[in-house]
RNA sequence: CUCUCCGUAGCUCAGCCGGUAGAGCAGUUGACUCUUAAUCAACGGGUCCCAGGUUCGAGUCCUGGCGGGGAGACCA
């Protein structure tokens, strides 16, 4: 391999310094005392503190003057300036650590540890004086350098293929990703600590399974080799969930990566996070409610307010939040009350609405593409759609008084869905019946039509209690907490082609 | 899959009507013992994404490909 002339010198440094006995590399841990955002909060107030400080990072900028240098470096907290001053590094006439070792050898990107004392500069500046420092690991690449005065931030790292694919530069070099991937874990523990309140007993269960099931999506195909089985990888949880409420736990959750080998953009990424629960004895009206009171719990962990700014609006996840029918929102948005219209005079609405439709498409279909086109753009404030058609839920629970209708929610916000519940369908009869007309949507093409799963519906067959049922996207609700566009900003590594090098 | 924009130094970018590659930061060397986008001086650094084509001559024009962003299609 070629090397720029940059790495070649880091090279060289790095042989210099082991000529000169100092490990590049060193073994030992580096016992730190401090934080860079600890300091730069308390010793303002209190300049008695920090004055025995340890404290290790990354080289992010050097100004060097001579005998005297000013660094500053990176912990994950955030960032501090170091002051290096030769005559107090080397004492006596020997000045290599500072002459050959900090100004020859060092470079922006290193690992160092440094003990000293916190003064502040006559700019003004929390700095630390360095009385000792040591090399903990040498960078052989030059990073990305940008830098800023003032809030102003200038060549900042942007190219978004370069972000994504090394991210661990973008991490470095870019603060603000770092805060949004923290406040994700925060929303995650917020979640997780708001249903181990209620008790609800968190599970894991099979991503490799011999039948998918629990959505309408393509699976990933795989192999186990010693069963010589076709295995896909889980595309919901939804099928083993509601086997272990079968079994007779009140409520279960599981926060499980799923795949489905479908289209990517900024809202989809072949693996992705959701959140499932599952609760006995429990139907949609309350899943409702509980789902109000978890998401404001989370709005007000993270943010200490309900209302979120994502984009251009300001989101307000105060309870209570909206609830309207399906056909209400329709009729809200259209004037048109569907409501009793069947397929083919809906067919001729959709077309007055210049709202595409093919004939393969059923009620349903229709209706959702009603919906998906003319409301669910313009429902920014979080709205529950509740009592969709059967024909798209065939594992939802039938309505309690509106035939044709299924008891099913979804909440939108920000023009997208953030989750889906329904009162779950106990009915191993009805189930089974539900199965098979997806098995004829199958043969007749539909590549994303549910397989009948034999074991699911014995075991329903044994009772299920009435359960109420959710899934919600944690990707999708993390972009809205960390005000982010693309699904690729809340995940560390997003899908992406090989790079050719 | 379609449309569209982009790909030039480690990073951010400029490069006109086609004439043989440029800046700032970073790097190297030197000066500077409280600087902060440090400053000053000098120097080095390029598979212009790849492959073809047009042309006396291509970073620039054309075709195809690769990679990425955005929009749509499909899809939760």
């Amino acid at each position: 391999m070629e090397l720029s002339e940059q790495k070649q010198i880091r090279r060289e440094s790095l042989e210099g310094l082991r000529k000169m006995g100092i490990d590049p590399y060193p073994p030992d841990l580096y016992a730190v005392n401090a934080t860079t955002c600890e300091i730069l909060e308390k010793f303002p107030l209190d300049a008695s503190l920090f004055q025995d400080v340890s404290i290790a990072g990354r080289i992010m900028a050097r100004r060097i003057m001579g005998g005297a240098s000013f660094v500053e470096i990176q912990d994950s907290t955030g960032k501090i300036q170091l002051y290096f001053k030769r005559d107090e590094l080397c004492p006596g006439e020997d000045k290599e650590l500072y002459n050959t070792v900090f100004k020859r050898y060092l470079d922006i990107g290193d690992i160092i540890g440094v003990k000293g004392f916190v003064f502040i500069t006559k700019m003004g500046e929390v700095t630390i004086h360095v009385k000792e420092y040591k090399l903990l690991s040498k960078s052989l690449r030059p990073l990305p350098i940008v830098k800023e005065k003032e809030d102003q931030v200038f060549d900042a790292f942007t190219d978004p293929e370069q972000r994504y694919r090394q991210r661990y530069l973008d991490l470095i070099v870019n603060p603000h990703v770092r805060e949004a991937f923290i406040k994700r874990t925060e929303m995650v523990n917020s979640m997780r600590r708001f249903l181990n309140e209620h008790r609800y007993l968190e599970v894991e269960t099979p991503i490799l399974q011999p039948l998918y099931g629990g959505a309408a999506a393509r699976p990933f195909v795989t192999h186990h080799n010693t069963l010589d089985l076709k295995l896909y990888l889980r595309i919901a949880n939804e099928l083993y969930l509601k086997r272990l409420i079968v079994g007779g736990f009140d409520g279960v959750y599981e926060f499980s990566k799923d795949f489905r080998n479908e289209g990517m953009d900024r809202f989809h990424n072949p693996e992705f996070t959701q959140m499932e629960l599952y609760v006995a004895y429990k139907d949609y009206e309350w899943m409702m409610s509980l789902v109000e009171e978890m998401v404001e719990r989370i709005a007000l962990d993270l943010h200490g307010t309900t209302a979120i700014t994502v984009g251009d609006n300001v989101i307000d996840f105060k309870r209570p939040w909206k609830r309207i029918s399906m056909y209400g929102i329709i009729q809200e948005y259209t004037g048109e009350d569907i409501s009793d219209l069947d397929e083919k005079t809906l067919v001729t609405l959709a077309k007055k609405l210049n709202v595409e439709t093919d004939p393969t498409m059923g009620r349903g279909k229709i209706i959702d593409a009603l919906f998906g086109t003319l409301c669910e753009p313009h429902l920014i404030q979080p709205t529950f759609i509740t009592d969709y058609p059967i024909e798209m839920s065939p594992l939802a629970k039938k309505h309690r008084s509106k035939p044709g209708l299924v008891e099913r929610f979804e909440a939108i916000c920000n023009g997208k869905e953030i989750c889906n519940a329904f009162s779950e369908l106990n009915d191993p009869i009805d189930q089974r019946q539900r199965f098979e007309l997806q098995m004829e949507l199958g043969k007749r093409g539909d590549s994303e039509s549910m397989v009948l799963d034999e074991d699911f519906l014995r075991a329903l067959e044994f009772g299920m209690p009435p359960t109420a049922g959710l899934g919600i996207g944690i990707d999708r609700l993390a972009m809205i907490m960390t005000n982010s566009p693309s699904i690729q900003d809340v995940l560390f590594f997003p899908q992406m082609r090989p790079e050719v090098r």
